[in-house]
RNA sequence: GCGGGUAUGAUCUAGUGGUUAUGAUCUUGGCUUCCCAAGCCAAGUGCCCGGGUUCGAGUCCCGGUAUCCGCACCA
């Protein structure tokens, strides 16, 4: 039986195509949902408003990159250690451990379930229920042992991966944002609460690169007195994006900036303003990445405020991971006003010299070299295998120079903004659904906005007269070919035609009735108002896409 | 992963171990020619999966799966 809000949007999203539970006729799986037809145009309108902010509004570039993720990319990234350990939970004081931190080295861990030598630290009770907590799906990359892989559980790691690449497309100026719209995998334990919490489900994340030194953002004047929607874990407030900053409520003017870009992202999409709000986490909660986190959250009437955007400052945490394990230089370079000039003393070889007095070892000798700092013009000696060598001072001449140096090196910042898109999806059915009462009957409308709608114009003829029905089919495909999605309809009656459209959000509908013959005139209904006026058929297109811009 | 509830057409739902599984919504065709889910006629689609008990299981039992609630998990 229908109870709430939360069945009746699932309902509602089943019967007339938005979602499916995945694999259905096989009995389903946990954590997996379909779009039909309406869901994946909603979803794909979702994504779309979203791009047109990102790059858009804030000149972000896109990459797409793939879902399938060498070890060695989370393995730096952090997330092979944090994903993979062993827990178990003790049942009475309620605190989970790693199991490799709590039994000793030489047994296994089957046999030390088996065999209850697994005891709480804290409290001395039995553990039971070991689990593996690994919230990533491996595979491995050709046949045979392969290559071990994971799939991605954020879309970040492409971004960061090919940062060197990026910066200098754009043309090494900070800041710059780089985005990516794709699926994401999560292992999860128990996934529940419908399209929430999915193991594959779809991400818009953007990676903006900052200078640690200079964390502003050049459109930040323009929104600075614009009010954000705060809670600080007891109130609700709202503060400016300027007084959020100016307080040291939000650590930085990148990271309001793009909380503010959210915001209007979401409200935008048809989010309700009074049901939804930024939260900031708290120091423990932190993902192992971050140094400042706020969640966008929004309100379900089931499940009470649920996280759908985090815009986390990531600081230099990812680049500095890759640089150290692939060795790529992954700095940016922060340009002096004026170029400094400094001296240096600097060692030039002789390699035709080196080469025949060290044989094989010379290049080694050589990179060392070129490494060492400079005080004694004699005496120059470098360790290799363990081993000191003196290098003759035949071998090198020191000669002082004037270096011009531009400016200096540094790892970028980053702030991430990272969208839960199935998320939003349903929030925009649950908060948009609404029912009336229509001569004691339950009635639903989807309040969507022109812009979300997946079909945006019911066409109809009155009656299913042939007249007035070739002339609707040629409107329908006039507007079609104009680029608006319409849906033709002649069956039942004017009035549940009307209704089904209604219930899956279309904004408006054409009936095309006799006046036609007459003036050439047709009736445009507003779904909210229901009101109608008539548009001659040469206006529709015009009238239509003026409605539907954004 | 633990404990509890639930599972009947696309959707909602009735069903006491015993004929061909109830009703509504829905979909399709026909009549009606109509501006907000009108009516009439006809048709269509279903007992979550696997075992067991029984002469006989949608119904009882066991296991699985899905889903809901609570706990844990959600970097």
């Amino acid at each position: 039986m229908p109870q709430d809000i939360y069945d009746k949007v699932m309902m509602l999203a089943k019967r007339r195509g938005f979602i499916y539970p995945s694999f259905e006729i096989y009995g389903g799986v946990a954590g997996f949902y379909d779009y039909g037809p309406l869901g994946s145009q909603l979803k794909n309108n979702v994504e779309n408003l979203w791009r047109r902010f990102y790059l858009l509004k804030d000149n972000c570039i896109e990459v797409n990159t793939p879902t399938i993720t060498i070890y060695d990319v989370l393995k730096s990234s952090g997330h092979v250690d944090e994903f993979t350990d062993l827990t178990v939970e003790c049942k009475k004081c309620k605190r989970s451990y790693k199991v490799e931190d709590i039994i000793d080295d030489d047994i296994s861990v089957e046999q030390a379930v088996k065999e209850d030598k697994i005891k709480c630290p804290t409290c001395g009770k039995k553990l039971s229920d070991a689990h593996q907590v690994n919230l990533m799906f491996s595979t491995t990359i050709g046949i045979g042992e392969g290559r071990k892989a994971f799939l991605r559980p954020e879309t970040a790691q492409g971004i960061f991966t090919n940062f060197h690449l990026l910066y200098r497309y754009s043309r090494e100026k900070l800041p710059f944002g780089v985005i990516q719209v794709g699926k994401g995998y999560r292992n999860e334990i128990s996934p529940r609460q419908g399209t929430l919490r999915q193991r594959e489900f779809a991400m818009a994340e953007a990676e903006i690169f900052f200078d640690p030194d200079d964390k502003t953002h050049p459109n930040f004047d323009g929104i600075k007195e614009r009010e954000l929607y705060l809670f600080d874990n007891e109130k609700e407030f709202k503060l400016t994006v300027q007084e959020a900053v100016d307080k040291k409520i939000i650590n930085n003017q990148a990271l309001a900036y793009y909380m503010y870009l959210t915001q209007d992202f979401l409200l935008s999409a048809g989010v309700d303003p009074k049901k939804f709000r930024f939260r900031k986490h708290a120091p423990d909660e932190l993902a192992h990445y971050a140094t400042e986190c706020w969640d966008a959250e929004l309100y379900s009437e089931r499940f009470g405020w649920v996280e759908c955007v985090g815009i986390a400052d990531r600081s230099a945490y990812d680049l500095s991971a890759h640089i150290d394990s692939s060795g790529i230089d992954m700095h940016a370079l922060r340009k002096f006003d004026e170029p400094k000039t400094i001296n240096r003393r600097k060692i030039v070889l002789k390699m035709n010299v080196m080469g025949p007095l060290f044989k094989d070892k010379a290049g080694k000798i050589k990179e060392l070299l070129e490494k060492i700092d400079i005080k004694d013009a004699k005496n120059i000696s470098v360790t290799l295998d363990g081993k000191t060598i003196d290098v003759p001072e035949n071998c090198y001449e020191i000669v002082e120079t004037k270096e011009k140096v531009t400016g200096e090196k540094f790892i970028p910042h980053v702030i991430e903004p990272s969208y839960g898109i199935d998320r939003v999806v349903y929030f925009l059915l649950e908060h948009n659904y609404a029912e009336i009462k229509k001569k004691g009957e339950e009635y639903r409308i989807l309040k969507l906005t022109p812009q979300m709608a997946p079909i945006k114009v019911g066409v109809f003829p009155l009656i299913g007269d042939k007249k007035l029905v070739d002339i609707a089919k040629d409107i329908d495909k006039n507007l079609r070919n104009a680029g608006v999605e319409t849906y033709y309809d002649d069956g039942g009656t004017i009035g549940r035609r009307y209704a089904r459209m209604d219930e899956i959000g279309t904004p408006f509908c054409i009936t095309v009735d006799h006046d036609i013959l007459k003036d050439n005139t047709v009736t445009v209904r507003d779904r909210d108002t229901t009101k109608q006026q008539r548009k001659k058929t040469e206006e529709l297109v015009e009238f239509l896409k003026n409605k539907l811009s954004y």
